[in-house]
DNA sequence: CTGACGATTCACT
DNA sequence: GTGAATCGTCAGC
């Protein structure tokens, strides 16, 4: 890993609260060590999984089965479950041991391992799509089901912090993608994007959602 | 054991 | 915009 990146501290995922969590993980790196190729790429769109209330949450009512155990476990865990018989999606566990609170990593922008990402993405061109969408983000990184339950401390999955700050103005919050089975937690703004990232996914969704069309 | 389905993606119209 | 792909998970029997 690049000198000048910090691997975020044990400390980041213990914080009470998965909406400032899911925040503060937008400009950070989302590292990986992966059949032997470091890949790495800053995080540009994050959804928070509000513990046992939120009704979108896979923690709902306080579900705790084979799948879902990582998610109450002390934060710093990472979750990947399979969705749609194919896509692999990545959390990241946070809060106290009982609070399954998770941030889903639905975009990245690649920074280390373009080609590493191009490769594993089978495509033989390079497009946003690389990085955009959970399923995506996964695959690009080699992130798969067998690693849920790994440390975010440990040597094949981490986050970073290089420096890079988002300010304010340049985040916006969303209803979450594809939970419209959860009712009133639906609507609620849990999802965060760096605004002006083309590696955004839903695109047309979040456009027509910030012009209030 | 069985069946319904999902925090999605992609090809095709 | 529509529909298919594809399989682990989980509720229910």
């Amino acid at each position: 890993m690049p000198v000048n990146y910090r691997k975020l501290a044990a400390s980041f995922y213990l914080h009470d609260d998965v909406l400032w969590v899911a925040r503060n993980l937008l400009g950070k790196l989302l590292c990986t060590h992966i059949d032997g190729l470091f890949c790495c790429g800053r995080i540009v769109e994050t959804e928070a999984y509000n513990g046992v209330g939120d009704k979108a949450s896979h923690a709902y009512g306080g579900r705790r089965t084979a799948r879902t155990d990582v998610m109450f476990r002390e934060g710093g865990l990472a979750y990947v479950y399979l969705c749609y018989g194919i896509h692999h999606m990545f959390n990241v566990v946070s809060a106290g041991a009982d609070h399954p609170h998770a941030t889903l990593v639905r975009a990245i922008e690649p920074v280390e391992g373009k080609e590493e990402m191009l490769s594993r993405s089978g495509k033989k061109k390079w497009d946003h799509s690389i990085g955009s969408g959970p399923g995506n983000v996964c695959k690009a990184m080699g992130i798969r089901t067998s690693h849920t339950g790994q440390s975010l401390q440990g040597d094949l999955i981490w986050l970073a912090d290089d420096g890079y700050r988002v300010d304010e103005a340049g985040v916006a919050r969303t209803p979450r993608i594809g939970v419209d089975y959860a009712g009133e937690d639906a609507k609620r703004l849990y999802r965060f994007i760096i605004t002006a990232s083309p590696f955004v996914s839903a695109g047309t969704f979040t456009r027509r959602f910030l012009s209030g069309t």
